[in-house]
DNA sequence: GTTCTTGCAAAATATTTGCAAGACG
DNA sequence: CGTCTTGCAAATATTTTGCAAGAAC
């Protein structure tokens, strides 16, 4: 896939057989993907250097980092092919029963003003709650 | 100390020795604290038990959870001693340098308009950067 | 006495690092 | 060659559970 070569060269890290299938893994999930789901659908590529392409993909602003609402870290793709912005970050939600994170891609953070002082890298927006399909369940 | 035992008592907890001592340690700390650094101010209680409170706490709505961008579980007293609402929500911040969490309590969450069908508990505002402390230094 | 809580120990889950071999430029 | 990357193994860090004894109601 050319596509992804281009935006790994873009943003100035090395081009591998691995790091691309991470990208590739990454665009096919809708939600953010977490170590262990990466670990299960590229075996068998090794959790260590899924961890270490992810770690470099996050230095390098091509993936975000966020943590779902289960204290664990998941992954996605930096929507933005140019550059990885503040403003290129959406809402997240995390259904307390059936464990999973989404993306609300249409809605984006809304900012605040931080008192002074302070420099502001990422912002992670966070819902905790119960999604529609939980909630017909019941 | 009559008014946590109130606290506790309203919300529907029983009141216990452990569970005091947990309530006034998250009321002395300024910012969120960790299981960990509570198991050290709580000590000689233990891990587990404290761990069993606060989970109780987070069900009773006694206290919130929230992840500092260290992948790490804090949790911090709810402001509001009748109800825990979303409105009761303010803004976090976690310095990438020193990997302290601290509160913005002037600074509320901002809503967002949900997707039709989710239910909203809770929300985590997040940001992640540089403290005026650790931005000084370079 | 029945239910809830606690402490100890240990399991389960996730993340991170050391090291040597291999790939890349 | 010299540097970057990978896989295997193992170490850390953190959260969570089993169980029996004790406390609360």
């Amino acid at each position: 896939m050319k596509h992804f070569e281009q935006i790994l060269a873009a943003k100035g890290v090395r081009v591998t057989a691995n790091r691309l299938l991470v990208v590739q893994a990454l665009h096919d999930q809708k939600s953010p993907s977490s170590l262990s789901e990466l670990e299960q659908t590229l075996f068998p590529m090794d959790k260590s250097s899924i961890f270490r392409v992810l770690c470099h993909f996050v230095d390098n602003h091509v993936v975000h980092s966020i943590e779902d609402g289960a204290g664990m870290i998941r992954y996605e793709l930096c929507s933005g092919h140019d550059d990885c912005s503040v403003d290129d970050m959406h809402v997240h939600f995390y259904c307390e029963v059936c464990k999973h994170s989404e993306c609300f891609h249409d809605v984006p953070i809304p900012k605040v003003d931080v008192p002074e002082g302070y420099e502001v890298d990422s912002i992670t927006y966070m819902i905790k709650g119960i999604c529609p399909k939980c909630r017909n369940k019941r």
